[in-house]
DNA sequence: CATGAATGAGAATTCATTCAT
DNA sequence: AATGAATGAATTCTCATTCAT
């Protein structure tokens, strides 16, 4: 038996109530993640409680209960459907690279996260503290594997194997997503998204931490 | 009467109670402060209430009510001392990396980001947290402004004016910072902070971004 | 007007909505009892929920609520039910000693009693205390009274009529089921039912009970 | 390791959260217990919640929370203290019928149960059955191991050991309580505590019982 | 000044019951 | 008739803050 059969397990209920067959169900899920989203925004987790949700999406503390077993699995929702975006977008960023050079490939992917609105990148940087609190879900885990494994694939494109191991090659997939995750947030919350250079301070510091890797440079 | 007067005033008490004059009082001051940093470590923003605080602090709540008006001076006061911390870190680089060459200075630098224990790199993280719903305390933005103009300087030696508008050494003092932090949060929620190349990661990093600013590359 | 008007009315619906004519209903009443008794045998009260029966039933709770206009209707229900189980057990004890000599026919009435199942001691147990909340049923008065009677007249074939009152039967035809009841519950409470001696403690304390009432006695 | 380690432990809080040390504190928890009694008592389970036993007592929710750490454990603490009770009179029964015969004996017993009000006995006979939906205190272990030990020893007086082995001891002391308490219960429902024979029957049964086991008896 | 008991608004969650489909 | 989504009052419990001692 493993030992972590004495780590203290939290019991905290994520997983979602009921798969939302109908389409009545399937929009009113959508409606209390959309209203979960928007009080996160606009009230932050302060104002983030199960009645401002329900009165936000339009229902009743009940009927939100009946789709999501607690107030984490509505965040948790919200944190996978945050990562369901983004391996969309890394989906299209990896067919649209398809063949450019990296310098290209960096400016597609930088694109597609400059195309994320300022009040998503906030809803995100919030997400993120929650996400430490709550218990991992296997579709979580599912998704975040997907997304290092998609940029894990984007830059398997471009460095050269012999100067860069695997493991090399999963720190730099992690690092580069962090880095431009720190600098736009940073960015949002000076409200300087729309800084003229931002655009190429990204550029130049996700290159700059892929020269090494990458085959044909000095 | 000025208009201004009912401009939605924010009502959260984040000044700091009294000035502790005295020694006793002092003390108490930074005996809830550890207790706070302790508390939020180990228990996170959960278990993070006044009354365990003062408990933790040796103090009634009484007492701790005497020193700090509200929870979020708490708050706001443990945010002030961590940007101490980093105003005395930055203070002690500039000096140690006088007259050195860029690659060692970033060195002297990330040693010392190196030295922050991994505790304070997590209560860091959920102070950042914090201090969005916090109002801004003259104080807290003097000490990032200090941290900035320290970070500013230490960029300054390195960079050619030719290449580098003032607008952009701000941006660089920002963004360095942004980007080693970002990586060692990572890096630290991994787990993985005694990574072997994780330092040489981050030097690569930081003079990736900056090569373009400094004299005499190509 | 009579001034009954005004006396708290009980406004806890417990009859039963429909008499079940068609077999269908007769058969979906059957299994709303037998999930309530089950769900309060496994659960308690604490799990005992009208969506937690219906579930359980097999049915919806829309159509729980055609068969019963309350809760409390179900748990009436399940009182009578195991009341007029009862008063079958006791018509057939009734038959079966006929001519018998007290000790052989208490012998045939405690062999009818301990075959009853540690579940349905249990439930009664909880159904007990659920009574009180409830206003009487014309039909459970009804069979509360057949019980006592058909107890009566058990005891009557053997009490000499010199040495006992009518309000002495009552009592005795009351006491005696007590008694048993709460040996019976607490042995299952215990989980000693099937302590070899419990049969002859209780035969003792009947007959113990009954003796002075009894013609032909010391 | 014991099997003991896989089965579900109720993680109801049934301890008191702080011994009363003040004379406040303690009258305070007084009130609460008082409090909770009577609403049992007047209103049954179904009024029995935190805000009603607060505002009966005169104090508010935080304080009841202050003294008890959920609603289990004020109900726990009644149940100790109707033990408490019980330990008492049974004490007190012990030295009052030091050297008399079983009947005087008995009589003394059940001039002490028919002491208790007709209020108490509602009571208990509600906390006994929360008493098993809760997690038993050691306290309360303690209480009840006491009980039996008292009543082990009032019956140990009178009984012949030819004729009454250690087990059967144990059995009479439980079977007593319980056939005493039955009757209790049944008369204070009907109303008919005061009935003029109920002394009467109690003695009959009890005698009736332990007759067999007592020396010199045919 | 220190203490810590008291306050009570507020938040999460449940569940009996209804009613549109 | 059956369904089960929706309702919302009710309940448990927390915690920032105050204030009598």
């Amino acid at each position: 038996m493993s030992p972590t059969r004495f780590i203290s397990m939290p019991k905290i209920k994520v997983e979602s109530r009921k798969a939302p067959v109908q389409q009545r169900s399937a929009a009113t899920v959508a409606f209390v993640l959309e209203a979960a989203a928007r009080i996160l925004d606009e009230a932050g987790l302060e104002g983030y409680n199960t009645n401002a949700v329900a009165a936000r999406a339009g229902i009743s503390v009940g009927s939100l209960y009946q789709y999501f077993p607690s107030k984490e699995a509505i965040t948790a929702a919200l944190i996978e459907r945050e990562h369901q975006r983004l391996v969309q977008g890394m989906r299209l960023v990896l067919v649209e690279t398809e063949g450019l050079a990296l310098e290209a490939a960096i400016g597609v992917l930088l694109d597609m996260l400059l195309g994320v609105p300022a009040a998503a990148l906030k809803l995100n940087h919030m997400l993120e503290t929650e996400e430490a609190r709550l218990p991992r879900t296997p579709e979580l885990a599912r998704l975040e594997l997907e997304i290092e494994r998609l940029n894990r694939a984007f830059l398997a494109r471009h460095v050269d194997s012999a100067r860069c191991t695997e493991q090399q090659l999963d720190d730099a997939a992690c690092d580069t997503i962090r880095i431009v995750r720190a600098m736009l947030d940073g960015a949002a919350q000076e409200g300087r998204l729309d800084a003229p250079d931002l655009r190429m301070r990204l550029q130049r510091t996700v290159e700059g931490y892929l020269k090494p890797l990458v085959a044909g440079r000095g």
